[in-house]
RNA sequence: GGGGCUUUAGCCAAGUGGUAAGGCGUGGGUCUGCAACACCCUGAUCACCGGUUCAAAUCCGGUAGGCCCCUCCA
């Protein structure tokens, strides 16, 4: 298996601290609104890295945040805490309304056959961690104290700026004028671990701290959640580009010098997801959220297969006709694989040959486009028999989870069945009396119901849409 | 100002030095009462200019376009 790790901008061969057991972590939403579907591609390509590796042998072990309280808002560093004001915004209970966002995100989750991680801990569980982590930093001196809150010496850290590739003077000089400096800080770029005192009034969330009442830092949760739910050591971190800085920059930081060794050996990020004006987001332009996307007629999976064809490293470009061509695909590729007979004997060696094939796909730094691309091969393939291809689809689909082996005419009330069958025939006695209006009629009232008739040298038989 | 990514057929997109995967669409054909489905056939000298090499979409340099990050963001 080999991936592009961010630290080192190169493409390793991974090899995780334990053998064979992958300790993960992937950042999570915040819960302050839905999820668009460009966060959502982060999570497919995170879920297509988890299957993959479990694939090829691995044991996975998924934790993810539900960033419940914290986070800053506005674009000029004026805002307030994101989930107070869509609280006061829609009348609801902070809690409530964290509860509400976090069942809309796994509802999305599901709906993109995302497997929910192992683990799932909401940061608001966990400030007794931040507080502990704090006072170590503290103890250690990599943190201090200073105007009533706790900052990270960024200084004291091995080598701040690894991830990034960035250097202290260029951020210096390019650093958005709208910032405010904070003169208790000792360097500028020193980040918060814990606030008491900040712009932001009114701020509901607070709790108790040796420092003073007050909140933590937008940062020290990933690291704490990790650290409590996997341990020291990290093999993988994954988010959206956009976390690289200053996000993950800032967990190394922490992290490591909380621990006081190497903390995670692979960080991989996800590229957005733009639309033709650049990158998508909450708050600009048409807010396109999974739901969305079902009231005009998709299907989730036909967004996932949308994602797939392209590489997770590689910004993608959204646009409806896009859309539209992957559902088409989706659609004919189910189809296609449906239609294959479940008869005779699985040729076993011949399926090997395309496990291999698809595996390689993935350990190339997930080259989903390529896995997808062996899938119609394998279609394509004259030498294999009906039921290969299907176990081998089948057995791709653990991954790929679009669902390509399951009929949704299986799911029929066998009533029904019985009365499609019934208008089947009765089409058929029609169209033998040259009765074509009948044989129409009787085509268009099924398709009416979701019904679509196909006819086959073999006969009539139906599909679901 | 600094850092990074990207440019392949009508569209999406793979390609990790040896003469361009795949999907969708288009056009033509087979099938069909018609239609849909299915099946067969159908397309590119890889932004541009130089260089390295026996050989470059692939490596190096430059030009042009697009995008992202630089303390809200997946």
């Amino acid at each position: 298996m080999r991936i592009y790790n961010t630290l080192s901008k190169e493409i390793e061969e991974f090899v995780p601290y334990e053998d064979k057991k992958v300790r993960m972590y992937t950042c999570g939403p915040t819960v302050y609104n839905y999820a668009h579907i460009g966060n959502l591609r982060t999570y497919i390509f995170e879920d297509i890295l988890q299957k993959g590796l479990e694939y090829l042998g691995y044991e996975v072990i998924r934790a993810m945040n539900i960033t419940d309280v914290g986070h800053l808002t506005g674009d000029s560093d004026t805002g307030k805490d994101k989930m107070v004001e869509s609280s006061k915004k829609e009348g609801k209970d902070v809690f409530e309304l964290a509860r509400f966002y976090t069942e809309a995100f796994f509802n999305d989750m599901k709906d993109l056959n995302i497997k929910k991680p192992e683990i799932v801990e909401k940061a608001s569980d966990y400030i007794p961690t931040y507080i502990k982590m704090i006072e170590k930093l503290i103890d250690e001196d990599y943190a201090y104290f200073s105007n009533g809150n706790v900052y990270f010496d960024i200084s004291k850290a091995n080598d701040y700026y690894k991830l990034s590739g960035k250097n202290a003077e260029d951020l210096l000089v390019g650093v958005r004028n709208s910032v405010e400096e904070d003169k208790a800080k000792r360097n500028p770029a020193d980040f918060v671990l814990w606030f008491t005192v900040s712009k932001f009034s009114n701020h509901i969330l607070k709790w108790n701290s040796p420092w003073g009442v007050g909140y933590p830092g937008w940062h020290i949760e990933c690291s704490g959640i990790s650290y409590e739910t996997l341990g020291e050591h990290l093999d993988i971190h994954c988010g959206g580009v956009d976390n690289i800085f200053p996000h993950h920059t800032n967990e190394i930081a922490q992290s490591e010098a909380f621990l006081g060794h190497k903390w995670c050996n692979y960080w991989c990020h996800g590229a957005h997801l733009n639309d033709k004006s650049g990158k998508m987001s909450k708050s600009k332009g048409e807010f396109l959220t999974l739901s969305l996307l079902k009231e005009k007629g998709y299907i989730p999976l036909d967004y996932r297969y949308f994602c797939l064809n392209s590489h997770y490293r590689n910004s993608l470009e959204f646009s409806y006709s896009s859309l539209d061509i992957a559902k088409n695909a989706l659609a004919k590729l189910r189809s296609k694989v449906l239609s294959l007979k479940k008869e005779g004997e699985v040729s076993l060696e011949k399926k090997e040959l395309y496990v291999e094939k698809f595996k390689d796909s993935f350990s190339n730094d997930i080259n989903t486009s390529m896995m997808v691309t062996t899938l119609y091969d394998v279609l394509k393939d004259n030498s294999l028999n009906d039921i290969t291809k299907f176990e081998i689809i089948k057995d791709f689909d653990k991954v790929l989870s679009l669902d390509l082996c399951v009929s949704k005419e299986e799911e029929l009330s066998t009533d029904l069945k019985k009365e499609i069958e019934e208008k089947i025939l009765e089409r058929k006695k029609a169209k033998e009396e040259k009765d074509f209006l009948l044989a129409d009629k009787i085509r268009d009232g099924l398709l009416e119901k979701g019904v679509k008739l196909i006819d086959t040298r073999e006969g009539t038989t139906y599909e679901l849409i």
